[in-house]
DNA sequence: TCTGGGGTCCTAGGACCC
DNA sequence: TCTGGGGTCCTAGGACCC
């Protein structure tokens, strides 16, 4: 904990949705839910005009749709919104070099590591940042909080949001907290938040009342060490600016449970060659290979094994993949699949160390071209471009059609086409045109 | 209303070594 | 023949975050 309030903490307000009202004027002052579509989808971002409606992130899309059933639901352009989150990260660089993404749409900066760090003029710095990314970025507001730590500033940046900020004077840190819900401490989620209220903590003063060894003996050494800190506003975790990444994963939810081994088997080799391509792109390897299998009953489990040394090759990955699904009891069907790779080093080993299994070819990658499967793979919200019409968004497909609006960013609300969803005037339009999706 | 996908960190038990 | 303590690595699962 530092004597300045100099740990900065941003969070940009509903992003994901908030990027879909800015390039979709017909949809703005109205609910936006961006999630999975699919019958087994999850709510991303719900904007402010849904959460009225009860709509909350993590929540299944069917109870989403149920609350607030004439949303807008849109399928997320992941280009877009890291278009925008790079547009903002690299506003928070011009305030210091220690900033710290921590996702798309929230950061740490630590200003105190500027050389020009004026801590009497935070007050105008929060505003002027604040200004300039909603300019920057067309539109996209955020919720800033400045403090003493981490811990505060990420406390503060909840309190006036959306679109506001809130300094914490140094000195004041223990009386902001003492009235807050334990739930309020990042990292307190619902199994912490009960086992707390069985030892008669429910806000932060309570929390305080708690032993270090009471707290210890519920939570564990580490949380309860941490949990007891914080209570007490104490956090001298740094700004990391160079985090490397400690594993790889990519995991899929089927629309519907699959039994057959074969139809798992050729899953399994999908997601382990995605895998690898996003390893060998990031120029890393790893030795733990983990599968990941969700049952028909949501049992879910995780099975591992560690190599002798780091790969990134498809097939060794694939291989011990598949020899761990072969060992995995499927019966009753699985409602997902999940490969993933830790214990990376960015030592990638040398092909020449390896003369027995020479480097093949990447074989042909699951990626499919969108405009080949046109037909299946319009979903809602995305870019697309009408050689007559102009550009504008998925509003809805099925039964071989698409259902188009023609407005952009900068254009007024725009009219309601339909086309057949092979129509060949109709294309992708913006940065996922240019490549595939990733499914 | 029926539970995504990408991560991080922690814990506990067992194997193994000294 | 019985019994040590410490350290490291691996595996599996759980809680949590966005």
């Amino acid at each position: 904990m530092r004597a300045t309030a100099s740990i900065l903490h941003l969070d940009l307000d509903a992003f994901f949705a908030a990027v879909e009202q800015r390039d979709k004027p017909s949809l703005r002052g109205k609910p936006v839910i961006v999630g999975g579509v699919g019958g087994r989808g999850v709510v991303s971002t719900a904007s402010y005009e849904a959460r009225r409606f009860g709509v909350r992130s993590a929540m299944s899309m069917a109870e989403a749709r149920s609350r607030c059933p004439h949303a807008a639901v849109l399928s997320g352009r992941f280009d877009a919104y890291r278009a925008a989150s790079h547009v903002v990260m690299d506003r928070l660089r011009e305030l210091s070099p220690r900033v710290q993404p921590l996702s798309l749409d929230e950061a740490f900066v630590d200003l105190a590591a500027a050389d020009d760090f004026d801590p009497d003029s935070v007050e105008e710095t929060v505003a002027e940042l604040r200004a300039d990314i909603e300019r920057l970025t067309d539109g996209l507001t955020c919720s800033v909080g400045v403090a003493s730590s981490k811990f505060l500033a990420k406390i503060a940046s909840e309190l006036n949001k959306p679109d506001g900020h809130f300094i914490v004077a140094p000195g004041s840190e223990q009386q902001l907290l003492a009235p807050m819900r334990v739930s309020a401490i990042p990292g307190v989620g619902p199994a912490t938040t009960e086992r707390l209220r069985r030892l008669g903590a429910e806000t932060v003063e309570q929390l305080r009342a708690l032993s270090l060894d009471e707290l210890s003996g519920s939570l564990g050494n580490a949380s309860g060490r941490s949990l007891y800190q914080l209570a007490r506003g104490q956090d001298d975790r740094e700004v990391e600016s160079h985090r490397e990444a400690k594993s790889v994963s990519v995991e899929d939810t089927f629309p519907v449970d699959i039994a057959d081994r074969g139809e798992l088997e050729a899953v399994t080799d999908a997601l382990a060659r995605t895998v690898a391509r996003r390893l060998r792109a990031a120029g890393q390897s790893g030795r733990t290979i983990t599968l990941k299998i969700r049952r028909h009953d949501f049992e879910t489990h995780t099975r591992s094994t560690t190599l002798a040394a780091p790969t990134d090759h498809p097939r060794t990955i694939t291989d011990t993949a598949m020899a761990l699904l072969r060992a995995a009891d499927v019966t009753g069907g699985l409602r997902l699949l999940g490969v993933g790779v830790s214990g990376l080093t960015d030592w990638v080993q040398d092909d020449l160390f390896t003369p027995e299994s020479p480097v093949e070819e990447d074989p042909p990658p699951p990626r499919h071209s969108l405009r080949s499967r046109a037909a299946a793979s319009w979903s809602p919200g995305m870019d697309v471009h009408h050689a007559e019409h102009g550009d504008g968004w998925v509003w809805g497909s099925g039964l071989g059609r698409v259902t188009v609006r023609f407005e952009t960013r900068e254009t007024p609300a725009g009219p309601i086409l339909t086309f057949a969803a092979d129509d060949p005037a109709l294309s992708l339009a913006g940065p996922a045109a240019a490549g595939t999706v990733e499914t």
